[in-house]
DNA sequence: CGTGCCCGAAGTGCATGCAATCGAGGAGAG
DNA sequence: CTCTCCTCGATTGCATGCACTTCGGGCACG
């Protein structure tokens, strides 16, 4: 647990607000932050700031350029692919070891949680968008697996990114009833039932967002040239 | 790729050194890692030193306790079954990922690394270990994914400070008849048989090394406690 | 009107300083 | 002789300062 919220510990807080302001796509992909502005909102030194900046780095959230002001990541299409590929089986992998294990207890969280969903589901894009990425990182932790919650979580906010980046802005129905079907299965302890329905869940989720390069959707000039470059050996 | 072999980047190259001393067992878990030592080593101040830390703390490999000396980790049983646990799976993944689809020069480089495994297995012990676990990331890298390469290398590297804390001092003889075995059956592109052949190599790795709490085997007190103290939720 | 250069402002890279905290070891009481 | 408390050195937590790099706008020139 690298981040209890121990009130004392400043990068934590900091990492923690970025990161969600991040996922309710607050801080869109791109978006400079600079570690004055940063330390100075929350009220810490620069040193602080950028030390917050690096965990947020070694997560894939903000990308670092030396001597630049760092920003929030703009993954390539090739990038998104990728991580949602990962994704798919790491869920998969959660649905599987949990499927039929939990308590009535946990059971019961996750209902609450999914009803929360659909209370937010009229109110503001973001907080839906974020209630969703948090279904899928409460399935995470019933595993009992540090890592595995670490590495979901990981992943399911760069997910938000790109999401933010590919896809149209509706785009935020995303799929309740899914979650209640994959509960369900769970809960019946029918672990294939449970995976095919996360995976297509998933699948369902991607599909709206990854079009496809969608040629010229790119925000501007540098990324429609993006894919052009050769920078990688 | 959060680090380019820039011989700017101070920060990765303790980050670097550091992994690699782990890796080869130069530095035991429990091992103090503080900041002006670390900062003299390598010819930088504090600041850089703790930013290098903070790194190595998000990969796991690092634990930072506040107003203490940083430590190198200690994991307990349980956390080791986990990270195996997952390794099991993300390296099944890596391996039905690729099968089949090496070029020949991938297939080569391969084959030269378990060729200098086999040199260096009369060599230092250490070097050993860390020739075996590159072989694994190598493996990761050809999956294309930057994701996988990350998670596999976390993993592999805490799998190694685990092996060091409970397998008995021999062990390095890491299979690598095992390791060419793969290599062959990645290469004719039997998925099925890649995968199991990767089950089976890593499950005699762990058993090799996990044989179970092994009463007393931790190095002091603290540890030998451990699996009585409760914290647990 | 477009192009290239230059310089000031903004921002990062890193070291250092000072206060706060921890813990090891010694002094003192029982 | 042992246990407890307290003090001092070792070490971290964090802010600040300074050098260097980058960025952006204005100005001269074509």
């Amino acid at each position: 647990m690298p981040e209890a919220p121990n009130s004392k510990d400043k990068v934590g807080v900091i990492c923690r607000a970025l990161r969600r302001a991040i996922i309710e796509q607050a801080l869109e992909p791109g978006a400079k932050l600079p570690e004055d502005s940063l330390g100075e909102r929350f009220g810490v030194s620069r040193t602080i700031a950028r030390y917050a900046l690096g965990q947020l780095a070694s997560e894939g959230l903000v990308e670092l350029r030396r001597n630049r002001i760092a920003v929030v990541v703009t993954p390539s299409w090739q990038d998104a692919r990728d991580i949602f590929d990962i994704r798919m089986d790491l869920e998969r992998l959660i649905v599987r070891k949990i499927a039929g294990k939990l308590s009535s207890s946990q059971i019961a969280r996750l209902k609450a949680h999914v009803e929360a969903e659909r209370e937010a589901h009229d109110g503001p894009n973001a907080v839906s968008i974020r209630l969703a990425t948090e279904f899928h990182i409460m399935l995470a932790s019933m595993t009992n697996s540090p890592v595995l919650v670490r590495y979901v979580s990981e992943i399911a906010y760069r997910c938000c990114l790109t999401l933010s980046l590919f896809s149209r802005p509706h785009s935020s129905e995303c799929g309740i009833s899914e979650h209640i079907a994959i509960i369900e299965a769970l809960q019946e302890g029918d672990a294939n039932k449970a995976m095919s329905l996360m995976h297509s869940h998933l699948d369902s989720v991607a599909n709206r967002a990854l079009v496809e390069p969608t040629p010229a959707r790119g925000r501007d000039l540098l990324d429609v040239l993006a894919p052009y470059t050769e920078e990688a050996t």
